[in-house]
DNA sequence: AATTACTCCAACCGCACTGCT
DNA sequence: GAGCAGTGCGGTTGGAGTAAT
């Protein structure tokens, strides 16, 4: 017996959701209260999924949301905290008090991706998505769907053989010296431009696959250590700064390691 | 002016988690 | 403990608007 589908499909509205649909669900909010999400439509007198209209009011019609263009310090912070936890939009979220995960999820995905500009990696996966589009509207056009799309980027590993900045670890933890190598010459002065934008795509680079890959499954020292991070983000922007790229990493790593030993998986950044 | 390509964002979908019975 | 409903979350899609050709 497989489970009961959230509402029936059938005679429900589906799409932009209208003025006159905007002005029942929140006149039933405000008299009733949220929850019960899945009888709230019919209670409402909405042709609605109960799910279409808990997004619609958490992400649009929820009081205190706030609207229009973001500002640098929360593009600052989204950079910031998505460096640290990746893709936990409502993390995030919570934040950035009226702002919803879904438009600072769109917000990354159409801004600030290409702002912080991950290099190549991030090129190759908007083209792959461009061209996985294409091939869709080509397919659809052609009454045959077949799509195949290329696979983003999961670890830091994938992330090294597509760019010159590349990282990797080994298993006496301690920096690859064969990629270091790489990733230090990068710092070389006839190769400025490249040192830079290397930097940036190691400080932007989604770490989480890294702390996973050294703390296994153990999520309590997963997120113990990124919040010393966050703890200690001066001194990361300290050590980030400094001249030698070998050294940032290694200062990173080495920073990282004391903390678990200190902490012994429990970290104490206090 | 018409067509094509691209951007952006609202909405949808499927899965996971939680709490209740 | 199993099954289910309710809810939350992140990835993906559809399509309107705009820019480029």
């Amino acid at each position: 017996m497989g489970r009961a589908p959230c509402c029936a499909k059938v005679g429900l509205h589906r799409g932009a959701w209208s003025n006159e649909e905007d002005k029942l669900l929140t006149h039933y909010i405000q008299t009733h209260g949220d929850g019960q999400w899945r009888s709230l439509p019919s209670k409402a007198g909405l042709l609605r999924c109960g799910k279409s209209c808990r997004l619609r009011w958490m992400n649009y019609l929820r009081p205190g949301i706030k609207r229009g263009t973001f500002t640098v310090e929360e593009d600052d912070i989204i950079i910031r905290l998505h460096t640290v936890h990746g893709n936990r939009w409502s993390f995030i979220a919570t934040e950035l008090p009226g702002r919803t995960d879904n438009e600072i999820k769109n917000h990354w995905n159409s801004h600030l991706k290409r702002k912080a500009n991950y290099g190549g990696v991030e090129n190759q996966l908007d083209a792959s998505h461009k061209k996985s589009k294409k091939k869709k509207k080509i397919n659809q056009k052609l009454k045959k769907v077949k799509i195949t799309e290329e696979k983003p980027v999961e670890n830091l590993s994938q992330l090294a053989s597509t760019q010159s900045a590349s990282l990797s670890l080994s298993k006496n933890n301690s920096f690859d010296n064969g990629v270091m190598s790489g990733a230090s010459s990068c710092g070389s002065t006839d190769q400025g431009g490249e040192a830079d934008l290397a930097v940036t795509d190691l400080w932007l680079a989604d770490w989480s696959p890294l702390f996973e890959m050294e703390l296994g499954s153990d999520q309590q020292q997963v997120l113990a250590f990124e919040k010393c991070v966050l703890d200690l983000d001066l001194d990361l922007e300290l050590m980030m700064s400094s001249d030698d790229e070998s050294m940032k990493l290694e200062k990173l790593y080495t920073e990282y390691l004391n903390l678990l030993e200190d902490g012994g998986g429990e970290a104490d950044c206090n």
